[in-house]
DNA sequence: GTTAGCACTCGCTTAGTCAGAGTGCTAACT
DNA sequence: AGTTAGCACTCTGACTAAGCGAGTGCTAAC
């Protein structure tokens, strides 16, 4: 059978109908509705074939009918307008996103309560994944007689230190040296390339006076190598999933919760997802726990290279379109802000992709 | 009205029995238990009288008793005894708290997981205010030729850094005279002091080859001492809350985990606790959102100077001997992971307080 | 002072009823 | 042939009533 014009109007505005109002859609209802000329019994008849075609779904045989993920997908991809986002809108985010301090965390961490509190969805922010940072500055400083910094400067910017406590007594100069080497021997290697090959082990055996220091110091610079690599998730409006009427059984809201904690297993899924704007509906997630849920993510980049993930998570049931826009804009907005590393940025990012704008939002 | 010994002894095992079952706790079910030689009636006499003295409440006529805060509070001063943790308890404690990588934030985190997965609660861990944290060494390196790092090194062992843009171009050793300049004017103070006069202002004036350099640093300085300030709170076993009887209505649950997120305000209320185990019992909480819970909270130190905080946070009929031990026993272990800085841990932590091992785990 | 007995009170569960919403089908209409 | 009105049917959710069980409070006897 085909989607004639009529049945993706009604296909349509049921989306948007429950979308709206969480409750099946019924036929009178949307003969009611501004546009439609047609009789509930013209319209049970049409449903009745998108229900065969898989697109909907009755919770009962009394009951008005519900999209399915299939649905949801089809919207997705064909039927949603995308509204640009209002000059206010898009100026309320980048205020706000620029309200915080420049300390690079907190912005990823701030980025996501925007996004929460805007979307009143559940929202995370993942800090981005390093093992392609590229060393670049490897330095020992001497603190006091027991005490050394390690330090180490990567190329996206992200400087990393660790105190260690030296066992052997050292002088500048053997640190500087220490330093030195290294820097010759790392520098350009990525943390991960770094992490593989231990290359200081040849160097100790070379010059012996040095190899008590290093036997300090290597170890906690393969610890801090190993931190570089971790990616930290944020994640705020957990409570928001109680205002979906879909989580006002515990149950639900349980295992919603007890997902989101699990902050290792959420990262790993969220690094494994494609970069850019990316919708999954229902059971198109791999994960159980997910399949009454939607996640959009999009990914925002660090100097133009470190890619970090942003999103939300909610009910299939949700704003696609105006989600989508806002996540996109916050994106951006985010790439730009760490493009200009040194924090002054030009104020026309609004309007970097010509001027289309104030349309259609149609929610 | 007098406690009678044989009123102290009921109450106490209402209470207990209450914290098992969380059901009201009828005569009949109390007189059957070991060591109650009194008949049903009996008890429901002197239970009459405990609700009299405002030990005990009923939730309707025709259900047990349930044990008021007052009674949590008596039980909690007088009647608990303090379990000793069993060898194997505080092993696993120990075990699990050493499992985790030196990095300070790390271990903080990771004790909040183990406390929450132990007591089955949501338990919190917030890092040590370092308001009185004193600087002691502060450093400029040279990355590139415009960018430079900051270092700020405190007496607690705590390194921040920070990537500073210069817009001036500078030498090796105008960085050096820099760093030897304000490691002289603020090595010494504590951050707070340091916050509050901003010393180099007059340094500027004097050696005006360098004031464009402060300039560019300055700012950023006081940026990382105001981030040294920060305090981290973490958060763990969010959903252990859905186990308890009490939050299965979802409005309850919901203000509870809104409460939780509010991390700011959190925060400050833990700060604003007294230091050491300090237990706080339903209305004695002063947020009305707590007031059904119970707050159980310890301090640890760093160095023995600093101070943070790790508690749980549960239903006012949560096991207050058993959870007190094991916060106490973990808050020993972290100030004392804290004290020796360089990771050698001694191993007899266990038996620092002398024997008195293996007994009365009466839960 | 303690206990047995008994009437009484609640809350919770189950079953039963009823109104409302919505469907599916058939037959009539355009 | 597509559209519509009408009607029987189904299912939910809210409400009510009855019965059970747990537990109390009181009285009178031990």
């Amino acid at each position: 059978m085909e989607l004639s014009e009529r049945k993706l109007k009604i296909l349509q505005a049921i989306i948007s109908e429950y979308i709206k109002t969480a409750e099946p859609v019924g036929s009178r209802t949307l003969s009611k509705k501004e546009g439609f000329d047609y009789s509930p019994a013209t319209i049970r008849n049409e449903m009745a074939d998108l229900e065969e075609m898989g697109y909907l779904t009755h919770p009962h045989t009394s009951a008005g009918r519900v999209p399915s993920d299939k649905a949801y997908r089809l919207y997705v991809n064909e039927l949603m307008e995308r509204p640009q986002l209002s000059k206010d809108e898009k100026a309320i985010i980048a205020n706000r996103l620029h309200e915080t301090t420049v300390d690079f965390e907190k912005t990823i961490a701030h980025a996501a309560s925007i996004l929460s509190e805007i979307t009143n969805l559940t929202s995370f922010a993942m800090t981005p994944k390093k093992t392609e940072d590229v060393i670049k500055y490897i330095n020992l400083l001497s603190v006091d007689e027991e005490t050394v910094v390690l330090m180490i400067v990567s190329e996206s910017g992200k400087v990393s230190n660790k105190a260690v406590k030296m066992s052997v007594p050292y002088t500048e100069d053997s640190l500087e040296l220490l330093s030195k080497t290294m820097t010759y021997n790392y520098k350009g290697k990525t943390v991960s390339q770094a992490l593989t090959n231990n290359i200081i082990a040849n160097f100790e055996t070379d010059v012996v006076a040095m190899s008590g220091m290093a036997e300090d110091v290597m170890p906690n610079f393969m610890k801090t190598l190993e931190d570089m690599l971790n990616v930290n998730l944020y994640m705020e409006g957990l409570s928001n999933i109680f205002d979906i009427p879909e989580y006002s059984d515990v149950s639900k809201a349980r295992s919603f919760i007890e997902m989101l904690s699990q902050k290792e297993e959420m990262t790993k899924k969220l690094i494994e997802r494609d970069d850019g704007i990316t919708v999954t509906i229902g059971d198109e997630n791999e994960d159980s726990n997910l399949q009454d849920c939607s996640l959009i993510t999009a990914s925002y980049s660090v100097d133009g290279k470190l890619v970090g993930k942003i999103g939300v998570i909610g009910p299939t049931r949700m704003k696609y379109s105006k989600i989508t826009s806002i996540i996109e804009y916050l994106t951006e907005n985010l790439t730009d802000t760490f493009k200009l590393e040194s924090g002054e940025r030009t104020d026309d990012i609004d309007d970097k992709k010509g001027e289309n704008e104030g349309v259609n939002n149609n929610e």
